[in-house]
RNA sequence: GGGCCGUUAGCUCAGUCGGUAGAGCAGCUGGCUUUUAACCAGUUGGUCGGCAGUUCGAAUCUGCCACGGCCCA
């Protein structure tokens, strides 16, 4: 069925306009090539004096979309935008001839042209290229927002982000920023001999994580599959095949609501580290997290939403239960080990519970919701309960306990990473456990992988691995309020 | 899932007590050869998110629905 479009009179003309485009010649040329783009002249000529670049006559070729315009009757000043910024170009009717200075006016805001013309600066100092040879590249057809304003409206900014991202300087910072984010993270991995390697999306067995997966069918072998919340059992596989250091940036897919900091698919950084454990691991990431700050921001103070965090210091550390006291001080420290209390805590703090939680569950409940959003400065909270770790090695002292820790900053989880538990028996049992809890009716609980447990059974070295959200640390980094913001494209009800 | 807020011209927004809708930008016409939110004069453009209801009369009041935002679960 067609699309019906939106159509108004300004429209209407920008079609006439290409019709003409259309009948004189090719409306669509694409044989302009440019040898320079506006960030280059600004970056090697924007200091330079005017007599200077007059002297040099320097000769550029560029290409862009128009964005503004100043009619002055004949001659005119625009600026052309492209990927590397905004360049003025001066428009004359001397300089261009009459014919093409007449086509030129008619042209709109939001086309895309090519120009073609000698540097120079206004008396106002701006660097301009005085335009004698001019192309209409591309008609557009429908207007832009408007210039001053720009386009604020919240849900056109994600639905039409094109439009955000001509419009809003502060759109392209972010995801330039995005972009710088990944490029480091790979170089860091990389220069530690980390593999990147690229495992399954759609997966018979989901697992890795707790969360309900999305299904999807296929078709000629006709079963049932998952698209992955987590890669996690497919990395340690590796890990067993003697990639001892791997590590994957790719998206997850989880079943659950949407909100500002939620998007059913979102961008996971995952790696492994055979011969290393937990704290290993938050050495590690105390390291990529400095070294991040200060390469995509020049500091490792954060300004987030008004607030500041330090990633220049050592990081906290605090065990779940020290926490859980710290921030009850009507919960006793042997309270921690008697669901009996525990459960009447949970009572008091307003906080559900099923009948089948024991007291890590209990602890982790109330860490969740008693803790968690007051982790403002960096800190690791370690030794998580064994019930809600179950890929995590229990710890050698207390085996309700894991060798695993949490990252948060500014009241939110960031960073998840532990010590594998490579004792397939061991694990074998928490996955017999798991699946109690989901014929319990717990829709997040893990299925038993049994071509996972082979894969132990052959030996996996002590190994400790990591995730790392990645659209949650670029939130961070760009001061974004919602996790929207940083994705190009973030998901959607379908449009009235 | 619940609460609150929003949806008016292409964009950014006004719209009083219920009396048939306005501005700026963009567009169109004319003027203007160093402007930059260019300027000056004139001017076009509306399913007021949708559907019902109340009313002589609804952008405005009521209900339901859709989409979005924020908060809570």
């Amino acid at each position: 069925m067609a699309e019906e479009l939106d159509e108004n009179e300004q429209i209407a003309l920008r079609r006439r306009k290409l019709e003409e485009l259309r009948q004189t010649g090719v409306a669509f040329p694409n044989d302009f090539r440019r040898n320079i783009m506006a960030g280059e002249l600004h970056a090697e000529y924007g200091e330079q004096d005017a007599g200077e670049i007059d002297t040099r006559n320097i000769r550029c070729k560029l290409a862009g979309r128009l964005m503004t315009r100043r009619i002055m009757g004949k001659a005119s000043f625009c600026h052309l935008q492209d990927m590397s910024g905004r360049i003025q170009i001066y428009v004359t009717r001397d300089a261009l001839g009459e014919t093409s200075y007449e086509e030129f006016k008619k042209w709109d805001i939001g086309d895309i042209l090519g120009a073609e013309g000698t540097l120079f600066k206004t008396k106002t100092g701006e660097l301009s290229v005085k335009v004698d040879s001019l192309r209409l590249l591309t008609k557009a057809l429908r207007p832009l927002p408007e210039k001053y304003h720009g386009l604020t409206d919240t849900e056109t900014k994600y639905r039409q982000r094109y439009l955000d991202l001509i419009m809003n300087e502060v759109a392209r910072d972010t995801f330039r920023t995005r972009t710088r984010v990944v490029q480091y993270i790979r170089r860091f991995l990389d220069g530690r001999g980390f593999l990147e390697v690229e495992t399954p999306m759609m997966q018979a067995i989901p697992g890795g994580a707790a969360a309900r997966p999305f299904t999807t069918h296929h078709h000629s072998l006709d079963m049932q599959l998952f698209l992955r919340i987590a890669p996690e059992l497919y990395l340690k596989r590796l890990i067993v095949g003697g990639f001892e250091r791997v590590y994957e940036i790719n998206r997850n897919f989880r079943n659950e609501g949407l909100s500002t900091r939620h998007n059913p698919e979102f961008t996971m950084l995952e790696f492994y580290q055979a011969y290393a454990d937990y704290r290993d691991l938050m050495d590690l990431s105390e390291e990529l997290l400095r070294g991040l700050a200060e390469e995509v921001l020049g500091k490792t103070v954060i300004t987030y939403q008004g607030e500041q965090y330090d990633f220049g210091q050592r990081f906290a550390r605090m065990t779940l239960a020290e926490s859980v006291l710290a921030f009850n001080p009507d919960i006793r420290a042997e309270d921690l080990a008697s669901v009996e209390k525990l459960r009447a805590h949970c009572a008091r703090l307003g906080i559900p519970v099923k009948p089948g939680y024991g007291a890590g569950k209990l602890q982790t409940e109330i860490f969740e919701k008693t803790v968690e959003a007051n982790l403002k400065a960096p800190t690791f909270i370690t030794a998580y309960p064994t019930e809600v770790s179950p890929l995590a090695r229990r710890n050698n002292e207390d085996p309700a306990v894991t060798d695993r820790f949490e990252f948060f900053v500014g009241g939110r989880e960031i960073a998840n990473g532990f010590s594998e538990l490579n004792d397939a028996e061991d694990q074998a049992e928490r996955f017999r456990q798991q699946v109690q809890d989901k014929e319990a009716g717990n829709e997040e609980a893990m299925h038993f992988d049994a071509d996972y447990i082979r894969a132990l059974e052959h030996g996996m070295p002590p190994t400790a691995g990591e995730g790392i959200g990645i659209d949650r640390l670029v939130m961070l980094l760009t001061d974004s309020p919602s996790i929207r913001d940083v994705l190009l494209f973030p998901h959607m009800r379908p449009e009235a």
